[in-house]
DNA sequence: TTGAAAGCGCTACCAT
DNA sequence: ATGGTAGCGCTTTCAA
């Protein structure tokens, strides 16, 4: 592969002239400039990014770390990082934590020995201590580690409180929650939501709540014994899409039509609620948005532009189709 | 950040002395080495992987490129690549091509200007040329670019033959078939398998086969347009899993219940075929596995270890659920 | 067993 | 307007 060198070698220039041609910047000669771009075509040179980052002390990499993205609500967030980083002359590199602490924090380690410029998070253990001591412009998503950190987050609560309203305008008499996930802060919102909206309801206890893990099969199990527990339930909102399909799953293994005896409503808006059959009732992240934000929101701290704002909190949207 | 020159006065030996027990190379003294390690420790230090880098001419991380990762094959994947590199200590850079030959070539310099040891693509578009050009390590995934370049597909054909024979064994008559995007080989591989399962029989035509896009949108409208042509088709095998749900869906539009008067078969196994509802029989590639072997192949490759293999076939598996 | 120093490819400072 | 060169943090010869 060529280098600075052989570039400047033909051109009979020094490399720093070259250099200054690269990155437009200083001084050059029109005629310099001429015989340099010629001969960086002429060898199809292309700069040493290593290099280069080993003197800038960044590499235009930014790390993105997701929990899994195999759960169907990263994708669409890892696409949205990507453009935008691409556009922005950034490179992304993937890492999986599964939210496990000594993995999350070997990552974060990783990536401060790789010179990334920023790192982008959704993570439910990673402390505001382990980022001080990271020292890297880093964006939350989904969850507000510390205040003044960078983060994006969505209605959780107005969304679930939405959702359940949305079951009694549908003439629903009895609804049921599926939590999210013990301890994780969207998961209390969500259900909070749903609990402002029932509490006035005098048939409303707290036996009408079940715990599930945000994932299909828990929901089955949770729904199953919910519906056990009030069989006049006739409305169910969970906390996330996944646990509203393990819900539906759960209605038909136990002879319950959807939407006609029990309707149900996800939270989400991943894009298997809308291929299932039927399709699912949900409250919409604008996922692609909202790692769009995070990026740019990055890419302006890591290049220390001044920022109005620190703590985004986007809309959700109710989109109603077949289960409700 | 502490460097490894930070170590070496703590410790009061040279940098080449700290250089030697981090890699473990050369003698280095018992009491030296103990020195260095406590130092290392007190210093916290992490070696600066981007000098290495430079030094070394690669960056510990491969490349992955993909059409687009929320395309629902490719998570999966990505995330046997990534846990499998990780494991291997390397990273993955993420990039979504969009089967765009510019944005291809573009992301292979950027990676090459990186520095990465490695490239696992999974491509329509990219011809031989281009990866000689390139002169890194790379494997292809779905695809056969080209003759001697590391390769990792699916029985296709095998597959497809053996679907279309499963529906003719649950007693379907009339078999129709919707094909995968135009030009790509796995789309004309499985149109083969379907092919000579049908070939005997007295009312094939080819008015039997027709084009989908890989996509739910294409396949509802093709899927009409076949039970428009052959009213009497109660089968159907859909090049993928996303096409056989748009089947699913066209079916349930013109009101024709699933499996009783139509029977769909799919192929891929995505995660979504068994979570949608009815839950989807298809014929599934062992697409954690593709990911895994790409990268012990890729890595083998850059460690410049001998091969014994170069092609891989991996077999699928028929998974019969509720849609047949 | 250890250290000095060259060099990986590039940028930016300081001369001229 | 241009070139020489130090230095980014590391590894690896070469000498001692």
């Amino acid at each position: 592969m060529a280098s600075i060198k052989d570039v400047a070698k033909m051109a009979g220039v020094s490399v720093a002239t070259v250099s200054r041609v690269l990155n437009d910047k200083g001084y050059v000669g029109q005629h310099s400039r001429e015989k340099v771009e010629k001969a960086i075509k002429e060898l199809n040179y292309k700069p040493n990014e290593i290099a280069r980052s080993l003197f800038k002390k960044h590499s235009n990499t930014i790390g993105l770390i997701v929990p899994d993205i195999m759960n169907p609500y990263f994708p669409e967030l890892a696409r949205a990082v990507e453009d935008t980083a691409s556009k922005l002359g950034y490179n992304v590199i993937l890492c999986n934590s599964d939210e496990n602490k000594e993995k999350e924090q070997a990552y974060l380690d990783v990536l401060k020995q790789n010179y990334v410029n920023g790192i982008i998070v959704s993570s439910n253990t990673l402390t505001a201590e382990q980022i001080e001591a990271l020292n890297i412009p880093i964006v939350s998503i989904d969850r507000e580690i510390s205040k003044g950190l960078p983060t994006i987050v969505v209605e959780n609560k107005k969304g679930a409180k939405a959702a359940t309203h949305f079951l009694k305008s549908k003439g629903r008499k009895r609804i049921g929650h599926i939590r999210g996930t013990a301890g994780v802060v969207n998961a209390e919102e969500r259900c909070g939501g749903y609990r402002e909206a029932v509490a006035e309801e005098p048939w409303f206890t707290e036996s009408y709540i079940v715990n599930g893990n945000y994932d299909m099969e828990s929901s089955i199990d949770a729904t199953r014994e919910l519906l056990g527990r009030h069989p006049d339930i006739d409305g169910i909102f969970a906390a996330n899409d996944m646990m509203a399909i393990g819900a539906i799953k759960a209605a038909y293994q136990l002879g319950k039509k959807v939407p006609e005896e029990l309707a149900v409503i996800g939270f989400d808006g991943i894009v298997l609620s809308s291929v299932m059959i039927p399709e699912l009732t949900t409250v919409a992240q604008p996922i692609y948005e909202m790692g769009e934000l995070a990026t740019t929101v990055l890419v302006n701290l890591m290049e220390q532009q001044p920022m109005e704002k620190t703590y985004y909190t986007l809309e959700v949207e109710l989109i109603e189709r077949r289960t409700t």
